[in-house]
DNA sequence: CCACAGCATGAAAACGTTGCCATCAGCCCC
DNA sequence: GGGGCTGATGGCAACGTTTTCATGCTGTGG
């Protein structure tokens, strides 16, 4: 910046005032400093900028992990909306190992970003009260928690909607296949589970639920034993893609026709749902991002409440993995 | 920081003695200090660390877009890397518009970050020398350039190895489906294409090869124009499986058996090739961002050199979607 | 018993910016 | 014509660290 200075022939203030834009300068100064700048290729460091004004930049996303699909959809929604508010994306991989260094992956944290935005966390209040402690906004994505700014679908009536769509087109038995690893139940799989299960109670069914490892491994297993039930399902309704393919695989090795014999739903619409013309529940992870991250700049420039709650659609994708049960003539009612 | 000292009464040379885990601090005092700090819950600025040290504790992550699954491996392979060195990671997804605005987003990472990975930036030896104007090492991944860190697997081989089992299983008439957009044709489609058309000359066959969208569509569309030759191809090589699954749904809709009638081979093996037993070339993303995060790591630590090369493997999976042609008693040979 | 080495510790400068205050010039109005 | 106002510009402290250098203390060898 000195050189900037020099080279410009004005003092370090004004050339401060006009990489910022600050006003108080005079056009002409202004074009030349900018010049200046240009021709030594010259940009601000954000360091020494945010070690005055306490602000970095930057803003923190962090999730458990950045494998599936999802997260890319997220993150890119993410970036756009913050790269179009002219801040950085810091992210932070927590890893599975949450309980033990959760809290302390957090910390780094503290003065390093002015916003944190957390994908699919499923933080518990304990832990939000640990982040709220670094002292920044946080925007949760993936959740709902009353007080704290959250950008979520409504999980619970996405999956009764995918249900009272089995059961107009007639079914009667339906199956439920859903996830939960060996020490975690997720918020988004127990609501999944709870929508599916009001949807049938409404309809005076009994609930049939199976709950497996959270993959295509889980899903093929599970479809397995349901065939082998006495009386197999109709349809059947995943708590995600990844586990209806995995279902899908087991009825296609076992020869068993999709929707013929068996009408199978997914949820999340996966690229991939597509290929396998699986009927499902749309989201959107790019949109999630986007408005997770214009909250994050809303409340960073104070226009938008640190405790907004922003509701992203669902919408179910018609394809043709689902029909009424083989005998029936159209809608139950 | 201050208070950390003056809550463990040294002063703060000590601290930051400590903190850094510089020597020459007494045992007794180092456990003082850090429990004062664990009690504030006190971290170092980065920001304030960097603007002395001259390093930042970032590496810059640029990728054109952040959605396809393929990045979601990467950046999972990087965050692990880097993260176990103790660096950040700041993303940044430079988008389409890379010809006009490409190198002025590079400039942002001036002195904001200790190192850049590219990942998939398919960059021109010009872009390549506005990169090394931001003065901090850099690596590659996706693309093999000489003289720089690269990261990379050998699409060439990959493809040849793959027309080779196609042509091992006796097939003559085999078509590939490429890729690319109106104005781009990336490095590793023109290379895939090249080991195609190279394992065909080989064994004194005519290339066959369409170019279309690089997406599902694109798949379909040449699928439908293949299957309406006057001698279809008894195998189909896709360029990455995006198009395979496109080609597989003409196939299914079709009413095509695979791989009774075409055999189909994609490349990448992506999450969902599984579902469809697709036979493809697998590559790991997640290794290559672990191999690019740890060249970064090593460079900056000086152990690496900044022209390291490193081929990843790729390897063939055999599913259930390629087979002799009809016909066929086994080996050609 | 003295000199000196070696180690633990503290003091202060420096890093590159921003923000406040002072200065200065030009202008308007009385 | 002078006083006060406005707007442009420069000087300087401060931000939170690291790093260099100085200082004091302890133990050791001559």
């Amino acid at each position: 910046m000195r050189d900037v200075a020099q080279h410009a022939g004005v003092s370090l203030s004004t050339v401060s005032r006009v990489l910022r834009g600050a006003p108080g300068v005079a056009p002409q100064v202004r074009q030349r400093v900018q010049d200046s700048a240009d021709e030594l290729s010259y940009v601000v460091s954000r360091n020494a900028s945010g070690l005055v004004t306490g602000r970095t930049g930057r803003v923190a996303v962090v999730a458990p992990t950045l494998r599936p699909w999802f997260f890319g959809g997220v993150l890119a929604g993410l970036g756009d909306a913050l790269g179009a508010a002219d801040l950085d994306m810091l992210v932070y991989q927590v890893g599975e190992v949450r309980s033990r260094r959760g809290w302390t992956r957090a910390l780094p944290l503290r003065r390093n970003a002015d916003a944190v935005v957390t994908v699919s966390m499923d933080l518990s209040e304990e832990e939000c009260r640990r982040l709220d402690d670094v002292g920044v906004p946080m925007v949760l994505t993936g959740q709902k928690v009353s007080g704290r700014a959250s950008v979520f679908i409504d999980d619970r009536e996405g999956a009764a909607a995918a249900t009272r769509h089995l059961l107009n087109l007639g079914h009667t038995r339906i199956a439920y296949i859903g996830s939960r690893t060996p020490e975690w139940f997720s918020g988004s799989a127990r609501d999944r589970l709870a929508g599916h299960r009001a949807a049938m109670a409404g309809a005076g069914l009994e609930p049939w639920s199976l709950v497996r490892s959270p993959d295509q491994e889980g899903g093929e297993l599970a479809m397995g034993e349901l065939l082998s039930a006495a009386e197999p399902p109709t349809a059947v309704l995943a708590e995600f893609d990844g586990i209806a393919m995995g279902a899908h695989r087991t009825l296609r090795r076992s020869g068993v026709p999709v929707p013929g014999a068996i009408s199978l739903m997914g949820f999340d619409n996966h690229d991939a749902a597509s290929v396998l013309d699986l009927t499902t529940v749309d989201q959107s992870p790019y949109d999630t991002g986007l408005a997770a991250g214009r909250l994050a700049v809303d409340i960073l420039a104070g226009t938008a409440r640190p405790d907004t709650h922003i509701e992203m659609p669902t919408q179910i994708i018609l394809r043709h993995s689902t029909a009424a049960p083989r005998g029936a003539r159209g809608l139950s009612s």
